[in-house]
Formats: C-alpha cells, structure tokens, sequence
DNA sequence: TTGTAAATGAGACTCTATATCATTATTTTA
DNA sequence: TAAAATAATGATATAGAGTCTCATTTACAA
C-alpha cells in the first residue's frame, strides 16, 4: 500500500494545487491515532506536537482529504461534525441508538458487490460507503418498558 | 398501516409527554411533502398555513421525531442538518458526489437480511438505517481529466 | 374545576464553520 | 537564481445553526 502523503500529495497536484507542510502535517496527524475526532482535537494534537497551524487551514485540509475519500465524515450528533481516517483502514459500519445516541462500531464486508452493482446502475464512481443503522441497544430496551 | 399522527401519539405517551396541537400541527407538515426539508423551510411551511409555532419547538419536535424513528437525518453538507420523513415510505439510499456534494437517492431493497443478522449479533433492536455511497458523478470525472 | 407538571415562545447566547484579506510561501519563468 | 505570478496561510470578523432560559400558557389527572 501507498503512504498516505503519497497518495495525498498526488491528489493535491492532480487539483492543481501545493504540497505544503501544513497540509503534510495536519494529514500526518490525522493518521496517526485511530479514533474519531473533531476539528478541536485534532487543533490540540497539533499544538501538543509544537505546531501551530490555524483553524482556518485545518477546516480547508480536512475538507480536502474528504474530497480525497482518505477521511470520513462522522456525524456525531453532538451538534458539529467528527472525522475518522478511512485510506488504508479496514472498513467499519456504525450502529447509533436513537435512544442514548450512543455510537458502536462494528465490521462489515459483506457491502462490496451490492456498491459494483449500484456504481455501474448509477454512472458514479464508487470510493466509498457509510453505513449507519439506527434503533435501540440493549439498555436503552430496558429502560423503556 | 396506522396513521402517523397515532404512532407519534403513543410514542409521547409512552415516554411520558404529552400530545400538543403543536406537535401534532408540525408532525402533519412534515409528512406532507415528499422532499428534503431543513428546520428553516419546516417553519415557512407552517407559516404559510397561517401557524407560528417558535423556532424552538420546531426543533424539540424533530428531535422526538427522529427518535422515535419515523423521521430520518441527512446531512446534506451545506452546513446544516436536513430531514426526510421515514415512516410509511419506501426507503432510499444516497450517492453523494465529492466533487459537487450532490445528493442522489436510489431504491435498495437488498439491506433487510444482513440488517437482521447485525442486529442479532449486536443486540439492537434495528428500526432502519441510512446508507451514503460516496464517489464521484458522470459529470465531475469528466471535468478531472 | 383546580392543581401541577409539562410545553411553548421570545430572544439571548453559544459555538461551529466560513469568509476576508493582508502576509507569507511556493512554483514558474526568464 | 532572481523576479514575477500564483497559491496558501493565519488572524480575525462574520454568519448562522442550534441550544438555553425563564416567564407564560397549556394539557392532563384527580
């Protein structure tokens, strides 16, 4: 598998735009833990990291590794938006519960032919696919009846 | 199948609210039209029917509703949080392009079974669930090469 | 009917995210 | 390699979605 600053780096040229060390480092640190975050944290990590690189170009590099299909978006349902790193990382699938909004992750592998068919049905190229299942998980099943 | 008004009702009562001609009035137009709405429009909406009903019960309304399964959330990605009624309508999935964002929706009917089984294996009571393919339209590959 | 617990409405407030623009950095070209 | 052109960054202002507060009103139970 590519490195990530490899494949991102030929995405930015392939837009026209600059490798710079901003993006180099926002991207690094994006994969360098395994949790969802948000824009917040990931500023912190930075900071922690000595680097002190604005909002601004953190919001613009994000939406950049997610037009890249490197990086997910999660919505969280915690009023703003959390992000998760996908390239190279086994595909996982989210279970929310609509009662405590609790958020669990599980696997899933078996989406790949069902996303061939619906890319050539639909003329789109396919990157990706974000699957959430929503209901009730076991405690939020007691505490209702 | 049970009209939504009365599904709604016994889920208030259920958790121990009550039923308002607020909640009943908002409930009514959000199964009229068939369409995406945002919080903003649901408000015209009702405006125009000559009902002022506050911004915030508005949202407190769509809360119950989505938790009580019968409205869905989309996040359409111009930075805010839309909906689609859920409840007695044939589902659909979403392609989203991330060249343009566009949303397109399409019929799958092929989720039911292995829905099932997660929601065995995971012990959740699954209500229904959202899929997002994302990649890229006809329209944007063409414009990248 | 009356009491009480819950819901509504108005508007202030919070906070995520975007836009602006002067400055700085990168790339191109001559 | 220097200068010109172009793009990116950073600081901060701004926009706007969504939440919170609390006084008033309403729904429901007894």
């Amino acid at each position: 598998m590519r490195p990530e600053s490899e494949v991102f780096r030929e995405f930015l040229i392939h837009k026209g735009m600059r490798s710079t060390p901003e993006r180099e480092e926002i991207l690094a640190e994006v994969f360098a833990h395994h949790d969802h975050f948000d824009v917040e944290e990931l500023i912190m990590r930075l900071r922690r990291r000595g680097l002190r690189i604005s909002r601004a170009s953190v919001y613009r590099t994000l939406a950049l590794l997610v037009e890249s299909g490197m990086v997910g978006e999660v919505y969280i349902e915690d009023g703003h938006m959390h992000y998760e790193h996908i390239y190279g990382h086994e595909h996982h699938c989210h279970l929310r519960c609509l009662g405590c909004r609790k958020l669990i992750e599980f696997r899933n592998g078996s989406l790949k032919e069902m996303e061939k068919r619906i890319g050539q049905e639909n003329d789109f190229e396919i990157i990706g696919h974000k699957l959430e299942i929503y209901g009730y998980c076991a405690a939020c099943r007691g505490e209702e009846s």
